[in-house]
DNA sequence: CACGTAACGCAAGTCAACTTGCATTAGAGG
DNA sequence: CCTCTAATGCAAGTTGACTTGCGTTACGTG
């Protein structure tokens, strides 16, 4: 039968695989959450989801792809872009929204599992969620400049990555503590510059 | 016999104990190079250093150990401190050899080794990292302030984490190149800040 | 409501990380 | 040179990630 007579292959939506998701997901979910990321059994999560090992074998391939689409199913991306009037409030704002959600345990999850390489699948829900939140950072400085808050020239993501990377790196490598005093370093330093 | 009689335990130090431990950790560093991060093998590495497998699991335990043991060893720590003349040659120049770094095999294995968690022993060593590049920084900041380079206050700690978070994220996020436009816009909207 | 097939259940097996008990070897100290 | 023992060699086993082949179920479609 050729194959251009066939129907193009039409997904089961609803029902059973969508609950077997679902459920399997939720499972995850739980599992990394009381033994770690480290901690997660396949075996553990067919178990409590009531869904054999092979099933989740055949839809997620391996545990780390499983874990990603779990915290990822988990996360709102959508940051909230802040309006307060001013930049500093606003830059304030957003890392402090950042910093809450790294906290977390599945956003700390999710940026420790972004830093693995292995998942080449996982590309474009990358970049996309990198536009969505550089896209809030855009936002908010070009309503500063529109207020004269802003130095003229400014680019848009470079200011973004310098607001967001000292976070990154303390979270990550150093793993100093995120306190308020840290947020308002980093905002003033960024805002005044080194230059007297 | 009580413990108190005894020699201080006397650990071997040189002769086949040091042949074994550089034998496993160059054969190490050559798969890992060959075949990447994920596909490093005890099995492998075992044949390759001619050195039975119990022998590694006796000295690192775990395969995360054994590659983070091996990267170090093959790590020079030191960041060479400039001394261009001024506060903007010296940051960059800083900043470029940090990434020439992070580009090399070896160095972005360590950076995203050193993301992951579950390696408690080596916090020491993570700690006398950090504070030996910090110790960097706050030297050239400290050259860029008695030339009235640098705006009173500024937190050193704060100042460092500025200028290498950005690349930070990029290496480990979202995975943007690390040109030079970068690396200089880096630095000069860290020198002027974002106001006008 | 009947049919086709995607998705699931089940059993068996492969592979590599990691463990354990015991014999053997080779440095370090006397 | 002799002794003690830390470190290695060796064999056997455990565990969990991942695969494969086949029969079964239940959702989607006519």
């Amino acid at each position: 039968m050729p194959e251009s007579t066939r129907r193009p292959a039409a997904r089961r939506t609803g029902g059973r695989s969508a609950r077997v998701r679902a459920a399997v997901l939720q499972a995850t979910i739980d599992v990394v959450l009381e033994h770690g990321a480290d901690g997660l059994s396949i075996a553990e999560v067919a178990q409590r989801a009531g869904v054999h090992e092979t099933s989740i074998y055949r839809r997620w391939g391996t545990k780390s792809a499983l874990a990603l689409d779990a915290v990822l199913d988990r996360t709102r991306t959508d940051l909230p872009t802040p309006d307060t009037g001013t930049l500093r409030g606003d830059l304030l704002a957003l890392l402090h929204d950042v910093a809450v959600f790294v906290r977390t345990p599945v956003g700390g999850l999710l940026l420790r599992m972004a830093v693995q390489e292995d998942l080449a699948e996982y590309e474009a829900a990358r970049d996309q969620f990198w536009t969505a939140r550089y896209a809030v950072g855009a936002t908010v400085l070009d309503r500063a400049e529109s207020r004269g808050e802003l130095r003229p020239g400014v680019d848009r993501r470079l200011a973004f990555e310098a607001l967001l990377g000292p976070l990154h790196t303390r979270v990550l490598l150093t793993r100093e503590p995120l306190d308020d005093a840290f947020l308002e370093g980093t905002v003033d330093l960024l805002l005044a510059g080194l230059t007297p």
